[in-house]
DNA sequence: CTGAAAGCGCTTACAG
DNA sequence: CTGAAAGCGCTTACAG
């Protein structure tokens, strides 16, 4: 297919009857005679000139390209970072580059690598999973931002998950539940360690309190068949704890298919407090997490290192804070 | 910030003792003497080779990136699209570069020119909005996917939304509703002028009917406002008709906060048919529209188009289906 | 089948 | 302050 004719320095630099190399520089900042300038600016409006992104990051320095990993947009959560981290970018003159779960991991880091990403955001870093280190590898710039990974050698932002997990026990304990479960979210993901690790110790130091634990793998349907044959055990709890809203959601409808009151016959309590979750219909007790924020820091703290690669790696962790709804309650 | 070491063909092909040309007629499918297509295949492995795209890019053909056009990634419609539109351009190689609503129409298009995309799909085109007229006056193929503009000269797919706007009346009106009302969607956008003539039409066809419109602009809060107001007013309707799910989450929600039961003394149907429509805790009657499907025939217009450009203008318009769930019953 | 060469549209030293 | 020139990493005719 032929190239559709787009208007380049070159013309530009014609028409204003200068070299093109004066073209770049009226247009990335060097030094230019105030009336050159002028008439450089005039015969780039004139055509609405867009200098091409392939010849500019051909050429070196950067691309200007943002590598943001998030495997699932469907979770409400997500399109909120999308958008916080687009928000940032943009600000700074940066373009993203999302890679979702329609491609595997290896193919992902092939396309950032071909697109000469600046760097790459991850949301999504699983234990095991050797993508974050892959990209390093090849020297790529990453940030972990709401996931981490144990003494991964980068820039690391996430919400205080541990105080999470021990925030929502300590409301389901207060209220007097002693037969509790726990819907885990992906097995390596370091939010469904930690939320579970603290609620774990935090139920176990209770004492005579049975916890059940079952997989949701922060999916809908994989948390809903999980609650439903949950509840229809022969001794179902009386209240659960869900790693995220989601698959609090989910619970929440298994409970109203199998005709248990929420929560009067049993409470739920999430963790993220997306948007929805405080919609009337909805109204879920859970634990907020500073979405916008961590995306925000994510981003920031990457652009940071590029500009300065020798910084010294930071870890910062963000607080987190429970909202008390309408989904839990003292048991029946 | 210095280039970080990547590796070029140049070097795969001195390590494979061919020439550059060679290495990339092996990549791109040349002819090539088998036992040479080992050799450097070898060596591409070796090094996990990635082609520099902005190098492909810049020496002309095809940039094999698509502009995707979306407003509101958090109406969770949309995240459904980006999910279709990203597997079928996976499927054939081609990357997706997005534009949202943190910037501007007018930076999304110099920011897609300075990308040098090779088509747009557009899904949230908007009436006296002149971006997709913009688009094409750049010589950029373009496809309307989801919402349409009257006339205009590109490919198009959309649902069938006048029999989308007759079933929901049709359904209101059959269970003997006399005072309903429209929540209408954006006013450029040919769903919501679709929808509402159709809904309008029908209603008034049978007579004896109040039909009171407001505007939701398609938008969560803006609904919920609205919404609020209306069921505070001296003589409500019993029913009401939201041109997307996501008002009529929001009319569910403001009926619960004001205390109206649904369906008993508030029947509601929406318009999509979003996932969230089907949990127990919602819902919600309405009309289903094949959003993926929309989502994969727009990107395959587009494709085509781009393989032969002077392909006559294609306008698909696929079916609805109406859903009935728990939200709409006969007026008190 | 294979190589040498031109050129895509820029940025960046380097002269002047 | 400004211009001429090199070069980024590829693809694509063009020879042989």
């Amino acid at each position: 297919m032929a190239r559709r004719p787009t208007v380049t320095s070159v013309q530009i630099a014609r028409e204003a009857g200068v070299a093109q190399s004066t073209v770049s520089r009226v247009l990335n900042g060097g030094s230019v005679a105030p009336e050159t300038k002028r008439r450089v600016l005039e015969v780039v409006a004139k055509y609405d000139f867009q200098p091409s992104q392939a010849a500019r990051s051909l050429v070196g320095a950067r691309s200007g390209l943002i590598g943001v990993v998030i495997r699932d947009l469907t979770n409400p959560f997500y399109p909120v970072m999308v958008k916080a981290v687009e928000r940032v970018l943009h600000e700074r003159g940066l373009r993203l580059s999302l890679v979702t779960d329609v491609m595997s991991a290896e193919e992902g880091l092939a396309l950032l690598r071909r697109e000469g990403v600046d760097g790459v955001v991850f949301t999504s870093a699983l234990e095991g999973e050797p993508l974050a280190h892959r990209t390093t590898d090849h020297g790529i710039p990453v940030v972990l931002c709401h996931r981490t990974l144990e003494g991964f050698p980068a820039d690391q932002v996430e919400a205080d998950n541990v105080t999470a997990g021990e925030l929502a026990a300590r409301h389901l304990l207060g209220l007097g539940h002693r037969r509790i479960a726990m819907v885990r979210g992906v097995a390596g993901a370091s939010t469904a360690q930690q939320r579970g690790l603290a609620f774990r110790r935090e139920v176990g130091g209770a004492g005579g309190v049975t916890l059940t634990e079952i997989d949701g793998a922060y999916d809908y349907s994989t948390a809903y068949e999980a609650v439903r044959t949950l509840l229809a055990s022969s001794e179902p709890p009386t209240a659960l704890f869900c790693h995220n809203d989601v698959m609090a959601y989910a619970a929440l409808n298994a409970a109203a298919a199998a005709g248990v009151p929420v929560p009067a016959e049993l409470s739920v309590v999430g963790c993220d407090d997306v948007s929805l979750s405080a919609w009337e219909r909805i109204d879920l007790t859970t634990v907020r997490q500073p979405l916008e924020r961590i995306a925000q820091v994510g981003v920031e703290l990457l652009l940071d290192r590029l500009d300065d690669p020798d910084l010294p790696h930071r870890h910062e962790v963000l607080p987190v804070e429970f909202v008390e709804r309408s989904t839990t309650a003292p048991p029946a």
